[in-house]
DNA sequence: CAAATAGTGTCTCTAAGACAATATCAC
DNA sequence: GTGATATTGTCTTAGAGACACTATTTG
């Protein structure tokens, strides 16, 4: 027969966790990098294209369709840890930046089985991956991606590397309790429910380009001020008079006493996060 | 010996995912109320106290502690339906708003092992708590909330019921990616790391009442506008001049024909949410 | 009338958007 | 000089904060 009332370390020490039914848990990253592209004419400045990346999948399920990274976590991790660990691991880059936009739990979104994703988004800078350089062969790709409302409450999704081109619908409802979210009408190729994801953390990486949040992350540490009026832009699909984007930031940079050099016009004076 | 090639379905129907180690996840609840008390004058208006619901934990680990209400996640649900189902049975409130505040995830956050958690915002109206009736003898109650900076970057959490005063000491911090979240100094007898879940809650309930968001919920549908006022001013801590508040609230709010009566003084118009 | 809240009008200051004008480099 | 971007100045408009004033009710 039991003690009534036994001490806290008996009590822990009889206890089964596992008795219990428990969910796999995963995380899964939106990683968003800012390419230039190539320009025609040597004074002109680069277009940029905001581009997220996606691993082909080797196996089932969703086997050869496009999926975020992501992975399973380890019991002596924190999901944000898990989330570093598996873009690091899977992807080959180092992501400057780690914001969490969401959990996803609905019952029969893996076939797998009971398995909830922590997701988040990640800000690569286009430096960090050009020195590990681009292998054409690998089973990881940086997107173009566009994300546009099309009527009142659709939005369209559209991925692009190369000929390869995705397009998801995604219908914006309101929860219950009044919060957004998006619904996937067509995933457009991308596995489980990513594509609901990827629309969930962009919604996030723009609210956060607002407030001048997340834009150095995609900038080496020393930047012209339009290079950072292009990645806000280029985020949030806006054009900004440069006169009032520089205004509104000063606050958040400090100038430096180096300038850029060789493009066919006045050199820019570069500048650091405040 | 396999196939090389399986099908989806037969990859997935020798598949077992308890093979690899899960964790248990939970949903807990930070329960809002604003609870007016009683006024010395009949001509006065009543003072306001935000205050959140606490349940006295009745077995170990943490025994007789005061924790946050909540409980683990079945397989047939979100982990936000989890949150509803475990805030409307534990403490028989049914909450108007739900939103989520973060996952806590820490290895060693939870002495009976590997379990994370799901934190919530929750809204609940006073009305609905009156009608519901409060039992002294229960053991869920709500406690008032004080929670402000001290230092640079140190706060005091405070959490009042009758004779019952539980402080914590809190300090924020950077995450490795720039995100400030909060560590315990002192839990000031809360169980688990609730303290933290608490301050980080109330940080975001305030963000939402900036914009007006998490204000409707805590008033029936129809109020007055001095009664809106009082709720931002209650959960920011601060004091707003009525003409300013007046001028900005009137884009949210729709007037009805219905005026307040009874009190010693002028009637004041009701309005519901846009 | 006194006390208390309800509600309006308006002055000032600041921030944001629009736009014009000047500066400086590579070729 | 030409063509491109860099940078500054300023006009106008919208919004926020401060404050004075009027309105209406109950006892």
């Amino acid at each position: 027969m039991k003690k009534q009332q036994a001490t806290e370390s008996e009590y822990l020490s009889q206890y089964d966790i596992t008795k219990y039914p428990r969910p796999s848990v995963t995380a899964d990253i939106v990683a968003f990098m800012i390419r230039s592209e190539e320009n025609e004419n040597y004074k002109m400045d680069s277009a940029n294209k905001l581009s997220i990346l996606l691993v082909k999948r080797g196996s089932h399920p969703f086997r050869d369709c496009w999926a975020l990274p992501g992975g399973f976590l380890k019991p002596d991790e924190t999901v944000e840890e898990c989330a570093y660990r598996e873009i690091t691991d899977e992807a080959n880059v180092t992501p400057v930046s780690l914001m969490p936009v969401g959990v996803f739990s609905e019952p029969g979104r893996d076939p797998r089985g009971w398995i909830i994703s922590h997701a988040f988004a990640s800000i690569i800078s286009e430096e960090s991956v050009r020195q590990v350089g681009g292998d054409d062969a690998s089973d990881a790709q940086w997107f173009d991606i566009s994300f546009d409302r099309q009527s009142d409450a659709t939005s369209l999704l559209t991925l692009t590397y190369e000929q390869t081109e995705l397009k998801a619908t995604l219908y914006e409802e309101e929860t219950r309790f009044g919060r957004t979210q998006f619904r996937i009408g067509d995933s457009g190729g991308l596995a489980f429910d990513h594509a609901r994801i990827i629309a969930t953390a962009l919604t996030a990486l723009r609210e956060g380009a607002r407030n001048y949040d997340t834009l150095f992350d995609f900038l080496p540490e020393r930047f012209t001020l339009t290079a950072l009026q292009r990645v806000q832009e280029t985020i949030m699909n806006i054009q900004i008079l440069p006169a009032n984007f520089r205004r509104k930031v000063s606050e958040y940079v400090v100038e430096t006493d180096e300038y850029t050099q060789g493009a066919g016009h006045r050199p820019a004076k570069l500048y650091r996060r405040k």
